[in-house]
DNA sequence: GACAAATGATACTATTAATGTATCATAATG
DNA sequence: CATTATGATACATTAATAGTATCATTTGTC
């Protein structure tokens, strides 16, 4: 199973990367010859990730990215969504179509109590405590 | 993200419905007129069922599927390994390779944390208590 | 101002995993 | 011995993930 994809992954260490270097701008570049990632596909990652104000970008020469945050407010958890969608361990898969045993489904309640779980666990975890 | 896939969701309510009707044989016909799962899908999950011992198969003419085993003792961590393999949230994705960080990676740390909790979760979950 | 080096925007392609089909063989019942 | 069931297994489709390519725009430096 998947719960993290690679592109959240990628983030992840390239956010890493940012943190331990947090004064200064770290060009793609850099992190390419740092991660050995596909440079095109982290591009549209660090973009993503600019977008969404985790990171700063600085176009032009000897641009590139620097955190938007401090590590202790960047979540696992927003990476996550950013990449990957709004947290859901299983949507209800009967018939493709929005389920209406919902309310009565014992497989359900026991998948929701477990989201549940698995959420608050990783909501708790930032950049800071990957990065240290 | 999928915790659950479709055949592993298809299997437990198979399996929900043949415990219900426990003392007779139930045929791929009327799982799939309960269902409304595609039959040749539905066939396979079975006979993945009765290969792996959850349901026991008799052939020919009237023949169909009951359980090999009480339903407390049928496990939602044994169906989803059926069909999706070794319980495992996330490996490391790092460059498809085995990774080398793997004892001082922080964010290995965790989801190995995760991973037991979630498992520990899923392993007391059993067909009974999703037939009642 | 021209050039080089960076990101922005966006469309496209490839690969892999999940989902679903089809076919023929074999067994049991009446 | 015909019918109705599962066994075995190969094939096809679809969707999600992963990765590429291209051109525009901004910025620093000579
Ligand atoms: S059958 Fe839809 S939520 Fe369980
Ligand atoms: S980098 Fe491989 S386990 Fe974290």
């Amino acid at each position: 199973m998947k719960l993290i994809t690679r592109n959240t992954d990628y983030s992840i260490r390239a956010l890493i990367h940012i943190a331990r270097n947090k004064d200064r701008i770290v060009s793609t570049t850099e992190l390419v010859k740092e991660l050995g990632v596909p440079r095109p596909f982290l591009r549209k990652i660090l973009q993503l990730l600019s977008i969404n104000g985790i990171l700063k970008s600085y176009k032009g020469k000897n641009g590139g990215f620097k955190l938007a945050k401090d590590p202790e407010q960047i979540y696992l958890l927003t990476l996550m969504e950013t990449f990957q969608g709004k947290f859901k361990l299983t949507e209800c898969l009967f018939k493709k179509k929005i389920c209406p045993n919902q309310i009565s489904c014992k497989l359900r309640a026991q998948l929701d109590s477990l989201e549940e779980l698995v959420e608050n666990k990783i909501k708790e975890i930032t950049l800071a405590q990957l990065s240290i």
